[in-house]
DNA sequence: CGGAATCCGCGCGGATACTG
DNA sequence: CAGTATCCGCGCGGATTCCG
C-alpha cells in the first residue's frame, strides 16, 4: 500500500515543512540567502548530516534553491524559491502565534517530553 | 543537557502541532467536538495507540479538552480549547496553502519519500 | 466503547571519519 | 568549506491483547 494521498491541505503542508527543523531552516532562509556553514551555525542543534538531508528534501519540494559556486574554497548558497516565499508568508502568523505563547508552550513541553525519564533501566 | 528553549516562535509552534498527525487532529476538531471513535475514523491512517498518545500531548499542551462521560457505553469527547482555537486560526492559511499547492506537493513527495523502496520482505 | 499495556521492527537522527 | 559515508542507538509508531 502506498499510503494514500494527502487527506487535506494541512496534512500536505505539515508533511513538507513539519520535519524536525525544516521550519527553522525555512524561517532563517526567509531572512535572506545563507551558505551551508551559516545555516549550520544559525539553525542550532542540528547536525551536518541532518542539515544536508533536510535541505535536500526542501530542495526536492521546490521550496529551496541551491546555488553552487565552483571555486575554492567551495561556496554553496541556499535561498528560498518563489514557492518557498509563498510558504513562509503563511508561516508568519504561525511563528507569531508561537512567539506570543512561547512561555505557555515551553511550560507544557515538559509535561509532554519529560526528557530525563529514563533512569530506571532495570532489565 | 536539556535541549535549550525554543529558538523562535515557529520552532515552538511546529513542535506543538508538527507531530505526525497532530495537525490533522486539530483540524478536524476545529470543525467541532468529536468522540474517540469518530476521530479514529476521521483521521485516517492512524492507529489507536498513536491517536491516544497524540491526544494526550495535545491535551497536555492545553490545545485540546477531554470530556469524559462516565456511562455505559463509555463516551469521551474531545474538543478544542480557546488556546486550540487560536492555533487553528493561524493554521487556516497554512492549510489553504497546502490545498492550493497539493498537486505540486504530492508530486515532489515521491522524490523525497520513495515509500515502497524495499517492501518485498519475503520471510 | 475507550483506552492501557506489551512486543518489536525499523527508520530517524547523532557522532565520527573521510573526500573534493 | 561543503559535503558524503558508515556505524549504531533509541525512540517512534504499528499490531495485538486485555481491561473498565
Amino acid at each position: 500500500m502506498q499510503r494514500q494521498s494527502y487527506t487535506c491541505g494541512l496534512d500536505a503542508a505539515i508533511d513538507v515543512m513539519g520535519g524536525k527543523r525544516k521550519g527553522l531552516i525555512l524561517f532563517w532562509l526567509g531572512e535572506g540567502p545563507l551558505r551551508f556553514g551559516e545555516l549550520r551555525r544559525t539553525v542550532t542543534g542540528i547536525s551536518e548530516r541532518m542539515l544536508t538531508l533536510q535541505l535536500r528534501e526542501l530542495e526536492a519540494s521546490g521550496l529551496v534553491h541551491r546555488e553552487v559556486h565552483h571555486q575554492v574554497p567551495p561556496k554553496v548558497e541556499y535561498s528560498l524559491t518563489e514557492f518557498g516565499h509563498s510558504l513562509i508568508e503563511v508561516l508568519g502568523p504561525l511563528g507569531q502565534w508561537g512567539e506570543e505563547n512561547m512561555e505557555r508552550l515551553e511550560a507544557s513541553r515538559e509535561a509532554r517530553g519529560p526528557a530525563g525519564v529514563s533512569g530506571s533501566a532495570a532489565p
